[in-house]
DNA sequence: ATACGACTTGGAGTTGGCTCTAAGTCAATA
DNA sequence: TATTGACTTAGAGCCAACTCCAAGTCGTAT
């Protein structure tokens, strides 16, 4: 498959697939006679998955390390099972700081909408975040 | 209340009031007449309920619309409702996708607590993000 | 008086994550 | 054979959101 049907495919840009390889969160995609990328459907597997993990918003970072431990084989497992937990926590985390936000947005949004006016001086006194 | 007491008590650094009141993400706000800046507790409710929503992931562009139009005064009551309501469904969808990258995860993690040591080459096949 | 620490400003620098540019290669078609 | 269009590379540029810096101004403690 070509860069250009795995950015159709996967709803990335060309450029994004490359910058992905570039920094190792993805593995090195193999080549055509030509030296043209040649994208497998195990390639595509795997970058779906980074793209669901880059859209929860863990760090190109979090997962340059893994694909590293990845690579390095069985020894790593321990390492690798740690950094999906780490992610996990801080997803979970976010979520509920959004859920929160998402509450206090609610009874903002109601206020407006029973034409009380003066809802605005109160911004401050709805329930707080935590954070 | 100087900055360095808000800061303390909104865990934000001054750099980051001083940047919020630049852009116009805060109000103005009213000095001493040496010049500092004086922090009521209304500035700081203002900053908090900010807070949150930056926490959640609203940009500081729509937030900085948001108190443009609040100071434009009550002809702007649905304009903001607007606001509101588009970041609401924003975080509202963020919220659903993270929650079923933390489905993903789950798997994942159960699979290396379960001492599936080849766990990885099914990277893929696990139930998929749906964005 | 002078030194200190907390503040002020404008503007430059940093980080993360892409996104774009320029110059070049290759295969297929007119 | 010449041109077209999809690809290649290294590296520069961009954007959001801070974060830091330098130079200067206060009020207070020595």
């Amino acid at each position: 498959m070509t860069i250009a049907q795995a950015c159709k495919t996967l709803n990335l840009s060309a450029d994004t697939l490359r910058y992905y390889e570039k920094v190792g969160l993805i593995p090195k995609i193999g080549r055509t006679e030509s030296g043209l990328r040649d994208y497998t459907s195990a390639d595509c597997n795997w970058i779906e998955f980074i793209k669901c993990m880059r859209n929860a918003g863990v760090q190109v970072e979090s997962l340059v390390e893994y694909v590293k431990l990845y690579q390095e084989g069985d020894s790593t497992h321990e390492a690798r099972k740690d950094i999906l937990v780490r992610e996990r926590d801080r997803i979970s985390a976010q979520v509920e700081a959004m859920q929160q936000t998402l509450t206090r947005l609610n009874f903002k949004i109601e206020k407006y909408e029973t034409k009380m006016k003066n809802a605005e001086p109160l911004l401050g006194d709805c329930a707080k975040c935590s954070s």
